[in-house]
DNA sequence: TTGTACGCGTTATCAT
DNA sequence: ATGATAACGCGTACAA
């Protein structure tokens, strides 16, 4: 049985003949130690191949290196961009990505959260957009005194728990590009209510109406909930409105495709007699027909920043250049071009 | 500063009157037990509303309460489907899910999941094809000792660390829904080389072909990697075939959404000039346009199935119905009809 | 600057 | 069937 005994902080502290409080502070980097020492220890550390055992020292300290995702949002691929962000801010460190997802409205997720928190002791959990925008669950991290970083559309509450990115602005730039093409029917698929992305992506489409001038009938907005069907739903009943709008900006990508769906099945020819704009470049949007123009978030870069962000501030609190606000861009694609005439 | 102090296991055993190794034993449902002892611990454990703190077990036991996912996977809606079927089997359980992503054909793949293992000591991993038929991870879990599933496509190695769907059969019949429709030029997008299930859905495609006597040439065949680039690529290439195919069947999903975009590209109307067919049913397959014909692979349930094996492994052995394969089943949508005399 | 003794919450050993 | 006591590996007062 070659059940690979993991050599322990004893054993270093033997072959380096120092006491395991000296090695406990060469691990945690503690001021006060002679170069010497914490060279004899670090070498002791490299020959025996030893590193710290997490759980043992989880329960010393009362809290473990996982790090939470909490997520309550629809779409798996801003799910798994995200994780992909988390994970690499984590290669290569002692912590471990653990995801919580919650149902959104269940009466049991504060609760369920709260044993969560309570039972694990996390290092600190992301909070993802839309759950991110609760009040109640920040408070909860709060109380119960986990670190935690929000990810969102909104700049609201804390800054140094916040990684936001500008999506009033982008929305605004790429209803802007369609009425640069011309188009002055546009149609609107809006978000869940509730939603903070959702509000800021509406108001920066109104925003650039607004400013040209351009009315917005209630005909031509449309309620969705971010996934698919919605969208399709939402498409049909913006193309039963006369005259029909020549372009569309749904909230996101896929409430996009399905209006591009929606299109395809009354026959409509996307972009000849519908231009379709969406939100987020997740995978879909360069992949169906039309390849779709949409609002790319940094969604990954935001998610690693937010983690670095939490592991750093035991270290030290100077990382306050990530609170930045992450800037989108319009990815232009072949879904919008300039209205029939 | 209420900072819910948890009650520890000493007072359960001092409300209860019995000494803490009893309610460790009531915990672990050690077979030694009054039926009045356990009950007295029960009610002080609910009074209390204690939960064992698993940092403290896993520093005793040796192993963490951690199910990891290893994976390779390009799909991002598999990968999140599998985390959906893992977290409803660890739901209201004491475990939580890791995953962890390698990288294929990295040099360091086994040396990272090697420290992996002996850092967090995992309940158990789940492997998730491609990587789960790597023969090296496999054994790297013996001798660590870790507990493990395997879900691929093959049946190959212990079954009692399997769970499969039966992709060549799939694609048999998904190749002759193709012959049923008319289709003699059909064009194969294999995924990539040493991928087990790139094997069985090539050799399902070819039996069927082979059964029909229709023949496949090798301007017919082209290789792919899984992803959507490699299948516009392999469209590409197939479409230059002459005569040309009027039938694709792609290894997955995102391939065929590659064909579809090649062939618009080329201003072929799907499914008129070409039909298409998918492997997976991933989230795009209905999405796009035209809803794409595809494989449909329990891979939730899979995962689901896996994971409770894994759990249950320790308490009984008895799950052996687990292993069963897990059918796929046709989705047949409009990205496929009778090919245009 | 470094070492000693103890605590973290649980499981395991060996009694009784 | 149950209990006293010692692990598990690390952090931390406090002393030296």
């Amino acid at each position: 049985m070659p059940k690979t005994a993991q050599p322990t902080i004893n054993d270093v502290a033997r072959v380096a003949g120092v006491s395991k409080k000296t090695v406990s502070r060469v691990l945690n980097r503690a001021p006060s130690l002679t170069d010497n020492t914490r060279r004899r220890v670090e070498t002791a550390m490299g020959e025996l191949g030893y590193s710290p055992n997490p759980q043992a020292r989880a329960l010393a300290l009362g809290r473990t290196f996982l790090i939470g995702l909490v997520h309550d949002n629809p779409s798996a691929q801003t799910v798994m961009n995200i994780q992909q962000g988390m994970l690499e801010a984590i290669h290569d460190t002692e912590f471990e990505m653990v995801v919580r997802p919650v149902e959104r409205g269940s009466p049991t997720m504060l609760d369920d959260l709260r044993r969560f928190f309570e039972r694990q002791r996390p290092f600190g959990v992301l909070l993802m957009s839309p759950v991110s925008e609760n009040p109640a669950v920040v408070r909860l991290c709060e109380e119960i005194g986990c670190r935690y970083m929000r990810i969102g559309s909104v700049v609201e509450g804390a800054p140094e728990h916040l990684v936001t990115s500008n999506d009033r602005e982008a929305v605004r730039e790429a209803t802007e590009h369609l009425i640069a093409l011309g188009h002055r029917r546009i149609g609107l698929v809006m978000g869940p209510s509730g939603f903070g992305s959702a509000r800021e992506r509406q108001l920066g489409f109104e925003e650039a109406l607004r400013s040209a001038d351009i009315p917005l009938p209630p005909s031509l907005v449309a309620q969705g909930n971010y996934l698919f069907d919605s969208g399709v739903v939402a498409a049909y009943r913006l193309l039963d409105a006369m005259p029909r709008p020549t372009a569309i900006f749904a909230s996101n990508d896929e409430m996009a495709a399905g209006v591009i769906h929606a299109a395809c099945q009354r026959g409509l020819d996307v972009p000849r007699d519908l231009s379709v704009v969406g939100f987020d470049d997740t995978a879909i949007a360069a992949h169906i027909w039309p390849p779709l123009t949409t609002v790319r978030r940094p969604i990954t870069a935001m998610a690693q920043a937010a983690t670095i962000k939490l592991i750093k501030s035991v270290a030290r609190s100077d990382a306050a250049d990530v609170s930045a606000r992450y800037p989108s861009t319009l990815i232009r694609r072949a879904s919008t071009a300039a209205p029939r005439q």
